[in-house]
DNA sequence: ATAATTTTACTTACCGTTAAGTAAGGAGAT
DNA sequence: ATCTCCTTACTTAACGGTAAGTAAAATTAT
């Protein structure tokens, strides 16, 4: 297997930690111990805490960026419009701790992620953008604000996998025993079939 | 004007500064400040930061669920569901602290929120479902999981205010300047007709 | 009515812990 | 011998929480 870096093990076991218990409450001495280092030696690698973060985040919001425009080039708008909700479900299930990041800078405000990021994340938009304009060319999709488009995605998608533990509170206040959890594929295509519907004309 | 009791203030200008800055980086050195008294005087009143955070959220749970219940019981299926979206919209509005602190909370998995809390979603939960499977019985919706629904509605209306600085910086980047911000009223309506019309047989 | 006592609602001063960050030095590779 | 990559041992600051004391209001006793 290909060998990783001792600085890319930080930020692997970083993102884990930072999904799990969030920025403030992910120690560097908690980070330190799970790769069987000390303190310092994540000092060394990087700069402060925000850099570490910033490294742990910045490659994900490249790397869906990338995946999103390679699927949604060709094909109807409303193909592209599902296949923009797929692979962004989809990237999801593939990176489960950056779901849980990202669901908590959106409810941040995402205040403290860089311009960097910002600008993976405006390349996604965009791609929407031109996906919604050219379903309106079609005459297929009514106009609608395309940000409105993208919080329905996006988080419902994120909230979705991170409200599961609230939502097994709640079922358990439920009598219902008889309605199941869905797997997330299916929560993909429902939601994706729903947002189609509901721009058609 | 109705007096206000100091502990009822100390909890409003908590709600206040939970809802800027979050559990953790809310200290109660800051909440004293505002109030005008020292941190010892919030300790003779709550036991501690958690009782505080308590005090903050489960009277807002409450109020939701009565709100949810009195608006959603007449009408159509399709007339109380779209005054079940309403009514919880309206109720952000009317609350943006709440707002933003409930958004926080599902990206956290809610694990810090009591089970008083709970049940009050619970209660709007349930008054969805009834909504949902009326509808069924009309022949008017197709089946869904209730709890994709809620969170198309929950998170898409608490993220889409969380995330208006995210949409600014976003904004920014793009060139487009002649798309302008919806205010949130029309984001309820438009929200709530793409997901009536997605629900429709 | 008024004096004695108690309770309410705080303040001042402080403790203990935790976590970010640093200075200095050491082992191993080149 | 010097550079890389770390460790040990530390400083600093902040924050949750507490002990002890007090002014003023309320309650009770005389």
């Amino acid at each position: 297997m290909a060998k990783i870096s001792k600085k890319e093990l930080i930020v692997k076991h970083a993102r884990s930690l930072f999904s799990q218990h969030g920025y403030e409450l992910t120690t560097l001495e908690a980070v330190a111990k799970v790769c069987s280092i000390t303190k310092p030696a994540i000092y060394y690698h990087f700069e402060d805490k925000a850099a570490l973060y910033r490294a742990v985040i910045c490659p994900e919001f490249t790397t869906i960026a990338q995946h999103i425009e390679e699927n949604t080039q060709v094909g109807t708008a409303v193909q592209r419009l599902e296949s923009y909700i797929k692979t962004f479900g989809e990237f999801l299930i593939s990176h489960p701790d950056f779901n849980a990041i990202f669901a908590r800078e959106i409810a941040n405000s995402a205040i403290t992620i860089p311009d960097e990021c910002i600008e993976q994340l405006s390349r996604t938009i965009k791609q929407l953008i031109f996906i919604l304009d050219a379903g309106e060319k079609e005459g297929v999709f009514q106009k609608e604000t395309p940000f409105l488009i993208q919080m329905m995605i996006v988080t419902t998608l994120t909230s979705y996998n991170t409200a599961r533990p609230l939502r097994e509170r709640i079922a358990q206040t439920i009598e219902d025993k008889s309605r199941q959890e869905p797997n997330f594929e299916n929560i993909i295509e429902s939601l994706s079939k729903k947002i189609v519907k509901g721009l058609l004309c």
